[in-house]
DNA sequence: CATGAATGAGACTTCATTCAT
DNA sequence: AATGAATGAAGTCTCATTCAT
């Protein structure tokens, strides 16, 4: 056996092994997604997953660190695909993208809703880790915004609040127009010129608001 | 046994049969108020009330009826007590005050805030309630501030919109800077005043703005 | 329905629930007796009682509290037997009577020889009120017999040093002589004639060694 | 590949195959040690030994020929070392020598005593091994003691009747007072002089005595 | 011979609901 | 209507052992 075959043994072992955890994960990710965390049971997810119980455990501590893990991890996703379809235009026009690109992100990843939603009583430590991850970035767009003189009159503290705000809008929003009985539909486009007269207007210095130009 | 004695023997079945009920439902407020749905199981909540177990099916068909009547009836006493405490002022200024009785009333009902917020998942069909209920509440008010000419520029569709948003809103807020290791805390004026800039600027004609004089 | 019914009614509630009780307790020293505690699952004793798994829950917090219950009381129903037997001859030969006893009674009871062996381990707390029980009731006895001159030049910190010796010694014993594949049988009388021996020349006033008369 | 190397790499594969073996007995004997047979599992055993758990299958049958191995070897230490405490004294003073040093023995490899007190239900097979061992030795101990006139009066079968009684106790005694929190502590005097009185007036012709010179 | 992931039986426990009293 | 013991399904997790690499 040469070196070479040697290494790749090594390597199918591990890479093996990382595609069970994959595997497992992937099957979570179905199974919250579509049945919520409450019903996602070890035995639901391994028998999704194909292996045996007792294997979850070589992978994941307990049931409870995996679901901890979705959220965090499908959430970075989302913040890729919404930046990715942010574009370069004024802030304005910025945020109300990031509000559309989120809802199409839900219709691309349609288990991230209820991953998403159900978090914070399910999994606690992930929703705090989600929150964490994306409210610092949104602020953070938010002092840019303000520094280009594209917000005025608005603290820091005040984005932090105005920040959960839009998030708790859209968990909202995305609940209610959403949902359906199994699938998730586009959101209505007066969701969306709601959203973007308030911001427009409460937010920004009303450069995106197409009604008054 | 004569025929009064009989009534008020009646009565007084209706009335401990009521008393009962009532007491059970109390049980479950606190202990869904305190330790939240999942741990809200039949014996603990007939253990609050100081009934056997069996007592509880003779007044709710399970125990998910029960979990589903909690919110609805809350929520009205939550309706009543914002009303109470609006006032007269202009619309954007009223729509402030709401902000405000809303976080003032979860201090006065610690147990408001699980019950409210793990309603979706946990008694969805009583969250769907009160959703109704708050929603058509909430649009009619802002119908009116449009009659007046305190809001311009907003449909009917997008109405519903925002009050969704601002739904979604206070429960993110009221979960982020209200909730605490045991009690309920005021919400800091920080997020207050974040708020009643979006919605002077954003959605009222800016009346209630103390920053644009 | 007379009083007398209705007391007979809530006394046959009461006596069906202590009989179950009563029921798993026996279910559960017949399986411990018979295969150890490793073996006793609740699954094992239930069926043995008859009874559904979640039966046990409602009479005993967690099978480990059952399993510590086990030997005190069989403990008991011992010294009672060996009492019963020790007679009224001198205290030489009522010692003599006790241990011959103690074999005795583990024919009688051939769970015991498990329940108590195996408790050191298993239930542990079980083991130690069982102990405590023993081990005061006998130095008590030692300190009769020193008052009454049968025994001399021992102190009390002896006496419960010798007694330990004695328990050993017993447990020892049963466990090498008295087991076998299934069923206890006697104890050879040469494990008698070596135990008074060393017992009337060692502790006592030597007045019950036949072989020194 | 010389003949040379050949061998040298034979050899270092047989070492090393003794090695790794002696290297889980000894992780073995601090687990259980510690924790006692019940905690000792094969994925305990080989982190302590630094080995993966399939290694364990290469040197063992299954867990269980492993656990019943321990006793037998700690015993002929134990052995060993009570002998070259014992001394030439009479033979009654040398019980006492041998009650001693056992007690000693415990507290230089403080793991045997759950070795060897949980080996009867966890390791019945070497239990039984240990137990021949060292019964087969003391009575050849004591007949050597009456052949020279220090014991009068006891059959070769009371003879293993006493031994399973002298072992007994000490097993019951090294429970009592030489466990404690974590470690292992000296026998009380007054143990020892209990014993002392026992022997030499029960079963040795009273020279060793001291309190009836 | 070493590795360690995979297996799956089985353990304890919880809990909503039923039903005879 | 009140009681509370009985039920049994379902859940999480452990662990000795196997086997492909």
């Amino acid at each position: 056996m040469t070196q070479v075959n040697a290494k790749l043994a090594k390597l199918n072992r591990v890479e093996r092994n990382a595609w069970t955890k994959q595997n497992i994960f992937e099957a979570a990710t179905k199974v919250v997604g579509k049945h919520g965390y409450a019903e996602a049971s070890v035995a639901r997810i391994t028998e999704q997953a194909g292996v045996a119980q007792g294997t979850f455990y070589n992978h994941f501590e307990n049931r409870q660190e995996l679901l901890d893990q979705l959220l965090p991890k499908i959430g970075l996703d989302m913040v890729e695909f919404i930046r990715a379809r942010t574009g370069t235009a004024d802030a304005a026009r910025q945020e109300i993208s990031r509000f559309s690109a989120f809802f199409d992100f839900i219709r691309e990843v349609p288990e991230f809703l209820r991953i998403l939603n159900e978090a914070e009583f399910f999994a606690p430590i992930g929703y705090q880790k989600h929150l964490d991850n994306i409210s610092v970035a949104y602020v953070r767009i938010l002092r840019r915004a303000r520094a280009a003189g594209a917000i005025h009159d608005y603290s820091d503290e005040e984005f932090e609040a105005i920040v959960h705000m839009l998030m708790g809008a859209r968990g909202y929003l995305s609940r209610r127009y959403s949902y359906s009985a199994d699938g998730v539909t586009a959101v209505p486009e007066h969701v969306i010129s709601a959203y973007r007269k308030l911001m427009t207007r409460g937010l920004f210095n009303a450069s995106g608001d197409q009604d008054t130009p």
